[in-house]
RNA sequence: CGGGAUGUAGCGUAGCCCGGUAUCGCGCCACAUUUGGGAUGUGGAGGCCGCAGGUUCGAAUCCUGCCAUCCCGACCA
């Protein structure tokens, strides 16, 4: 006999609403829900615990991941010299433009009380602050490959990495950034490849199964690739507003960075070849299409699987001993939720009513709340809410660990199914150009259309909508059409969307 | 980096046009009463008005530069 209903949220503080302002309720839920805030420096945030909690759960579980891969966790400098950047062309031209440089190693007082650089510590080569690790990384494997019986060499490393961004958004796009990138050498090109698919495949399933986040993977167009790849492949999800977030990429380098920092090893039949490469990466943006895909006006949503804090804990007393009466009770309860492998906070302090903690903790995203009062001693019972649905409900105590498990995994489905059904609302095929630029209007989010194959069409495409072939959906079914802006023929469909 | 807007206490704001050292709410601190959805009362603290210059007897207010945020471009995980 359990009484359902729905509760409202009266009203939350400091959030706009996301349907009135959806970049400034981004904001407003990054700094209100105290993940995160602005630095002294451009374009620079500072992770607060709650915000890097999450990073480190997001870590921990790709990183088993990697390992289960057969990968291993190293670590190269943060400093590269600029020379090292000269060597792959087309990988200069792609992060020349946002690379920050230390030029001197020293500063000194002007004996004004000011603090300057002291122009005779100028450094001989300047020194790039790495936008990835690719140079570094090739010219140290060089020394590590002789011969095949070397490889593959399967390294990942965990890293901040700086770009100087022109237009920084927290967690989305912010100059410095904390991510993984794993970067293996291979003996051939088909090992690349298969490596290069693994490793999306990977990223997939975590965003699927953890983040409960539902994307498509696919392949870059010539255009969006990687600077310095032969092959980009990428994993690409929806946001609440219906434009596109690359969550995760995976390139295949060929034997370009093995060209340029002259990486060759000896084959079976000893000839020499160049090393074939792969690198992938996913960031801290992750956190950023978390709270886009799942987060509503009172806060953020988050996935069970991925929450600091699983389930909170609120007593509703009015004297200490029914504090203490309570707080026995969740003592045990606190345990057997423990056991289970589930993360629990009990809020007992004394500084805050009930309701502000109801208020916080929605703010925060905690998938399940468990209010305890004396009635509820008396009766038995306790309030659990939801925090996907805003539902609320009167349970038994008794086999109440057993039913937060369940319902922890109900909502982490829930959340993934809610997301699922957003994107196939508006996920739709065109065939026309009036029609497709009408649905960015109207209806953002995917779009399905036929496309003729090249580089102009598509930067055509761009200019006159904004619009970017997201991904070509991998495992694509072959049929006939015509291009939407040329009317040339073309055999499959590709993903269109605005983008982040 | 180009165009537009904004910046006043931790947060949100009034004052700016028409110069005379700052308004209100929330929050914060103390005490009391409270505690099943963001408590109430009383008392109190908190500001070199984003930063740096300039004009002026005097600048939150006028002028210049810089920085940051938001929106629109170019760039991007």
């Amino acid at each position: 006999m359990y009484s359902q209903y729905l509760f409202t949220i009266s009203m939350s503080k400091g959030v706009i609403s996301k349907d009135e302002d959806y970049s400034q309720w981004f904001n407003d839920l990054v700094i209100k829900s105290d993940m995160a805030e602005y630095s002294p420096v451009r374009g620079c945030m500072i992770i607060k615990p709650y915000g890097y909690s999450i990073w480190e759960k997001i870590q921990a579980v790709l990183d088993g991941m990697f390992k289960e891969t057969g990968h291993s966790n190293a670590y190269f400098p943060l400093l590269i010299p600029k020379s090292f950047f000269s060597k792959e062309a087309s990988h200069v031209d792609g992060f020349a433009k946002e690379c920050a440089v230390v030029t001197h190693y020293r500063l000194k007082n002007d004996g004004e009380g000011n603090i300057i650089v002291d122009e005779e510590a100028k450094l001989e080569e300047e020194l790039i602050i790495r936008p990835t690790s690719e140079t570094i990384i090739w010219n140290t494997y060089k020394g590590w490959i002789q011969s095949y019986r070397d490889l593959p060499i399967l390294v990942n490393q965990w890293a901040n990495v700086m770009r100087w961004e022109m237009r920084t958004r927290l967690f989305l796009r912010t100059s410095e950034f904390l991510w993984q990138e794993g970067h293996t050498a291979h003996a051939t090109a088909e090992e690349a490849i298969a490596e290069t698919e693994q490793m999306l495949n990977v990223y997939a399933d975590f965003a699927e199964n953890w983040m409960a986040l539902p994307v498509v993977k696919g392949r870059k167009t010539a255009n969006e690739r990687f600077a310095g790849a032969l092959d980009t492949y990428c994993i690409e999800a929806l946001m609440q507003d219906g434009k596109a977030l690359q969550a995760g990429t995976s390139h295949f380098l060929g034997q370009n960075f093995a060209k340029a920092f002259d990486v060759k090893f000896t084959t079976r039949d000893n000839k020499q070849d160049f090393v074939w490469a792969t690198s992938w990466g996913v960031s801290t943006r992750l956190i950023g299409a978390l709270i886009m895909a799942h987060s509503d006006d009172a806060g953020l949503v988050l996935p069970p699987k991925l929450a600091p804090i699983q389930v909170v804990i609120v007593p509703i007393y009015k004297h200490d001993e029914e504090l203490d009466n309570i707080a026995n009770y969740v003592a045990g309860l606190t345990k057997e939720l423990k056991a289970k492998g589930i993360s629990v906070k009990f809020d007992k302090r004394d500084t805050h009513r009930p309701g502000a903690k109801f208020a916080e903790y929605e703010l925060k995203g905690v998938p399940l709340r468990v209010a305890i009062g004396s009635r509820d001693m008396q009766n038995g019972t306790v309030e659990l809410a939801r925090r996907d649905t805003k539902t609320k409900e009167t349970v038994n105590q008794e086999g109440l660990a057993q039913q937060i498990e369940s319902l922890l995994e109900e909502i982490q489905n829930n959340i993934y199914k809610k997301a699922f059904d957003f994107r196939a609302e508006n996920m739709v095929e065109v065939d026309t150009w009036d029609e497709f630029k009408r649905m960015l209007d109207e209806q953002p989010g995917f779009i399905s259309a036929h496309w003729d194959g090249t580089s102009e069409t598509e930067q055509k495409i761009k200019e006159e909508t904004k619009a970017t072939i997201r991904c070509i959906p991998l495992n694509n079914k072959q049929e006939e059409g015509k291009c939407i802006l040329t009317g040339k023929p073309s055999t499959q469909r590709v993903l269109f969307a605005r983008a982040y």
